[in-house]
RNA sequence: GCCGAGGUGGCGAAACGGCAGACGCAGUGGACUCAAAAUCCACCGUGGGCAACCACAUGCGGGUUCAAGUCCCGCCCUCGGCACCA
């Protein structure tokens, strides 16, 4: 009697999958389809959390079964191995970033083979390494030349705690994603910045092409992200003075004649000249910069007062010819639109409280299309739906859909204004201030400017052995052998930037290096590539929804007019799954609640771990963890483990053969019930990979399975060896892409030969699934009153008259008139009585 | 405020418009044991009844249907995203 010992099962088995190499992908390789399975690359902050144990537990379910189905499946791993934590490591332990990360990833190397998942680990990439990092700088040099890299002073979201610039993606509420606690500060300096939004549009039309094969709630974010608004632009001249006309964006410039005051955000560039020469521009300034340094949490923006102050200049309305107050406000973003705005209090409820504040007038131009007029004085809130124009010179009576259209031709026509496109998605700020990332590879010379650094340079390499402080600007500007260099163009001394690049470009292209991951002349071969993209499925969590997948989606677009490749998208199936939770909180080291991935697999095995991860919950839900869940599974493990060791002895020498048909004339009774209940689970579950990826319903159904076998026990009677076989074999078959060490070694106790890497995944088979009898429920007025027994092709006349018959339902219709009765074909009956 | 997901036993959860609660956890009773652990068997939504059985029950209120957890309309609550975006 052999006893389930996980430890020495799962060792046994990596060893025997390492020395048969069965993970490896075949590049090119024409004879069965290609199947490219991706879990996100992880961050090496050296321990393997749940989230990730679950987010890689269901890729390898996935990757088994599709190479069982017969798919040349791709399934790489690598490290995303750049990025603060190894530079904070260093500053606080001494530690050279190198060494920390380093060891890091042996760390979760070692956690990621002691659970076993089928990588090819021949593929494996970490991006802080020179042969990845020189294919960012050699992307940065194409978008450079392609005017896609560029460079501007500007304000930058400011992280005091990580010294650096953030990207507007890294700013939460206002917070540095990385410091909760940590208001994020604005400040001037120079960037380099990516023009992803000249991509707006494709990465928006993108959209319509992934609907379907990615979650709608991640497609919906990156359209609010993009943030596409269609509007005017209209310029309204200064009065009295001979300046640039102040322009605004609207998206309802059918309510133009109802403006009260042009409202210009604190930090608008025309300010100062506007302000030159106002009176009492002294105590103006005072204002300006009070409200200038408001606050930065958004929520406490959102719900601050609305504050603001006249700059004493007025502005014409081009369409009206009306003289307006100009006003500075607080609440108009600088960073959206024109950064100033019109005051229409009538029709935007902001600009109505503004009003109501400071008096301005509230002017009524469009009236709703039913229901009594509108008037100013008896308004307590904006209207803010479309209607029909009213006050507003030649537009009065149109409809605001038409007006929107014609208003906005007028102005083009007139030269003071035209229909426009905003976007809310802003360029990408890539510079950081940081030492542990890829060097920007430009060079700053005195006669030449801004030189990229040729090809045949590359990588500019990271020094290594730096000290860091931590402090102020860029480490690299302290090492005095990078900062100098000469200047490819002309020879003479030139500086080299000392930025580093934001980590998310070494993302956003990485599962193109899994294709080609040691190419030394690309990034990777284009026809490797080619064989293996698209992603036909990529896993992750949803906080990655609109960063990584933005970018790399970017990334895809600006590879396919380099000719790198043709596709548009490089992700044609995203899963994104839940995460794991204890006690109803995310696990997180500030909480106490984290439970380790090797804890656990030490304690109970991978195996149990792997099932339990997969059982608890559909894997698009949070999943909470449980100490009693998991004794839970591994409770089922041994069991099933007892119940083949119970019967391998007698079925070892038994030879497997999937052609006999279990003849269900001759077999007996209990054949039957394992054989039917076998290729009903096997159908099910099948269904559960192929199209629901509910593993918690595959696990369920074959627990039932197992279940039913123990019941029938003694399976050594009145069941053919060879039938017993089979049926066991199904079983553990349909384990092993979930469960694989334990499934390996009950196929080899079984006397099967070859490893499961090896087998087909079973065909299920209609005819050995199909009940001879079924029982039906009947309903007197949709309510059951009993059930009856009946062979499974009994046609529809025949059942209503066993259900009429029935000795319980006959009394309850007796002497009452049937109004109807409903048959539905091998599911119910139900009679309705009057 | 806008957008999205979701509310089902003590808990995690099942359920092509067709028997609500599969499967598991916890719990209760029993077998095995000197005893415990492990294992095995039985029970396990609420109320009534000795029982067969009956009634009620999927956040709340309506509706469609022979039949609604599932579809439609109106609310409430929880979680996630966006947020003074003009």
């Amino acid at each position: 009697m052999a006893e389930y010992d996980p430890q020495r099962i799962e060792a046994k088995w990596q060893k025997v999958w390492a020395g048969r190499d069965a993970f490896r992908a075949v590049d090119n390789d024409a004879s069965r389809p290609k199947y490219y399975l991706l879990e996100m690359l992880p961050y090496p902050s050296g321990t393997l959390h749940m989230g990730h144990m679950r987010n890689y537990t269901i890729g390898d379910a996935v990757a088994r079964y599709k190479r069982m189905c017969g798919y040349n499946v791709l399934h790489p791993i690598g490290w995303d191995a750049f990025g603060l934590p190894a530079e904070n490591a260093a500053i606080k332990r001494g530690i050279p970033p190198r060494e920390w990360t380093n060891s890091n990833i042996a760390q979760m190397k070692a956690v990621c083979k002691r659970f076993g998942f089928s990588y090819d680990w021949q593929r494996e990439i970490s991006t802080c390494e020179p042969e990845y990092y020189r294919w960012n700088q050699w992307f940065f040099l194409r978008m450079l030349e392609r005017g896609l890299a560029y460079r501007k002073r500007s304000r930058v979201n400011w992280c005091p705690q990580c010294q650096t610039v953030l990207a507007n993606e890294q700013v939460i509420d206002g917070f540095c994603w990385q410091h909760d606690t940590t208001a994020v500060e604005a400040k001037e300096i120079d960037q380099w910045f990516l023009r992803i939004t000249k991509y707006s549009d494709a990465l928006l039309d993108g959209v319509k092409d992934l609907a379907g094969g990615w979650p709608e709630r991640v497609l919906i974010m990156q359209q609010n992200w993009i943030g596409k608004s269609r509007g005017t632009r209209v310029r309204f001249a200064v009065a009295e003075m001979k300046t640039d006309p102040l322009e605004i964006f609207t998206t309802r410039v059918d309510t133009i004649y109802g403006v009260s005051a042009v409202l210009l955000s604190p930090a608008h560039k025309n300010l100062p000249e506007l302000l030159a020469g106002v009176p009492g521009s002294g105590a103006i300034g005072q204002q300006l910069k009070a409200m200038q340094q408001r606050s930065v949490k958004t929520e406490e923006i959102a719900q601050a007062e609305k504050i603001g102050f006249f700059t004493g200049r007025f502005a014409v309305n081009p369409f009206s010819g009306q003289r307006v107050p100009i006003w500075v406000a607080n609440f108009v973003l600088a960073e959206y639109g024109t950064g100033a705005v019109m005051a229409v209090p009538a029709h935007d409820q902001r600009d109505y409280e503004f009003a109501e504040k400071y008096h301005l007038p509230v002017k009524v131009v469009v009236q709703p299309a039913s229901g009594a007029p509108l008037s100013a004085d008896r308004m307590a809130e904006a209207y803010v739906e479309y209607g029909r124009l009213a006050d507003s010179g030649p537009y009065t009576g149109l409809a605001s859909e038409q007006a929107i259209e014609k208003m906005a031709a007028d102005a083009a026509a007139k030269g003071f204004g035209a229909a426009e496109t905003t976007y809310r998605l802003k360029d990408w700020g890539i510079s950081r201030q940081r030492y542990w990332g890829t060097p920007i590879p430009v060079v700053y010379c005195k006669n030449d400017g801004v030189v990229g650094v040729p090809d045949d340079q590359l990588p500019v390499r990271l020094p290594e052995n730096v000290t860091l402080t931590g402090q102020g600007k860029s480490p690299l500007a302290l090492v005095p052998e990078f900062l100098n260099t000469t200047c490819p163009k002309c020879g003479g001394p030139a500086e080299r930037e000392t930025d580093t690049m934001d980590t998310f470009i070494d993302s956003s292209w990485y599962f193109y290096r899994y294709t080609d991951p040691h190419d030394d002349r690309a990034p990777f071969d284009k026809a490797k590539a080619a064989y293996w993209f698209q992603i036909d499925q990529y896993i992750g969590g949803v906080e990655h929804a609109i960063l990584h997948l933005i970018y790399s989606r970017f990334f895809c677009k600006v590879m396919n007019e380099l000719g790198l490749v043709n596709h548009r998208e490089p992700v044609k199936r995203l899963f994104s799954q839940g995460m794991v939770l204890k006690d109803g909180a995310k696990m997180s080291k500030s909480k106490g609640n984290v439970v380790g991935a090797i804890d656990m697999a030490d304690k109970y095995g991978c195996d149990t771990g792997r099932m339990y991860t997969l059982f608890a919950a559909p894997p698009e839900k949070d999943l909470e963890w449980s100490e009693q869940g998991i004794e839970g599974s591994a409770r089922f493990l041994n069991r099933v483990f007892r119940l083949v060791d119970k019967h391998a002895e007698r079925l070892r020498a038994v030879t497997l053969d999937w052609s006999a048909r279990t003849d269900f004339a001759t077999a007996t009774a209990k054949e039957k019930v394992l054989v039917r209940k076998a290729h009903q689970t096997l159908k099910r579950v099948t269904n559960d990979f192929e199209a629901r990826w509910h593993f918690n319903t595959s696990v369920a159904l074959i627990m039932e399975f197992v279940n039913e076998l123990t019941a029938q026990e003694p399976l050594d009677q009145d069941v053919a060896p060879a039938v017993l076989k089979r049926v066991l074999s199904i079983l553990v078959l349909m384990l092993f892409p979930m469960t694989p060490h334990v499934a390996e070694e009950m196929w080899e106790m079984l006397g099967n030969s070859g490893t499961i890497g090896d087998q087909k995944w079973p065909a299920y088979r209609e005819d050995l699934a199909r009940e001879e009898q079924i029982e039906i429920p009947v309903q007197v007025n949709g309510r059951v009153r009993a059930k009856v027994v009946v062979e499974a092709d009994l046609n529809d006349d025949d059942l209503k008259e066993r259900a009429m018959a029935d000795a319980r339902i006959a009394p309850l219709v007796a002497g009452k008139e049937v109004a109807r009765v409903v048959v539905v074909p091998k599911k119910l009956v139900n009679i309705v009585l009057k």
